[in-house]
DNA sequence: AACATGACAGGTC
DNA sequence: CGACCTGCCATGT
């Protein structure tokens, strides 16, 4: 991965998911926009795709606005994070989070 | 440089 | 609720 002047970039952003608390989701316009990077969502979920090789970041923390899991259903990936997620507790309800009780407010 | 693609989001119809 | 469309930006070919 290009992590030699990119990552500045992407820091700010791994910095904020960092961050996200046990229990709690965050969607990728409110990770870009906290790191500094309003309207910038897809760098958000490109920052995720290239994390840094053998990060333990709170990734699975983060779904789409719609509070969905942003992977094919029934993919690795997807049943991953969804395991991830009811393991702190997080209800999923038609393979949605109810946002209003689980997303992260700073 | 041109074009396509992607772990997005907000709006319209 | 779904099907599009548009704005965004880094990467890869």
């Amino acid at each position: 991965m290009k992590l030699k002047n990119s990552s500045n970039k992407y820091y700010k952003i791994w910095e904020v998911v960092d961050d996200i608390p046990y229990g709690k989701v965050a969607t990728y316009g409110q990770v870009a926009r906290m790191a500094g990077f309003p309207s910038h969502a897809r760098l958000a979920g490109y920052a995720l795709h290239h994390l840094p090789e053998g990060s333990s970041f709170p990734w699975f923390r983060v779904v789409n606005s719609q509070g969905r899991i942003s992977f094919p259903k029934n993919t690795p990936m997807y049943k991953q994070q969804k395991k991830l997620l009811e393991k702190e507790k997080i209800v999923f309800i038609n393979d949605r989070v109810d946002m209003k009780k689980y997303q992260w407010k700073k």
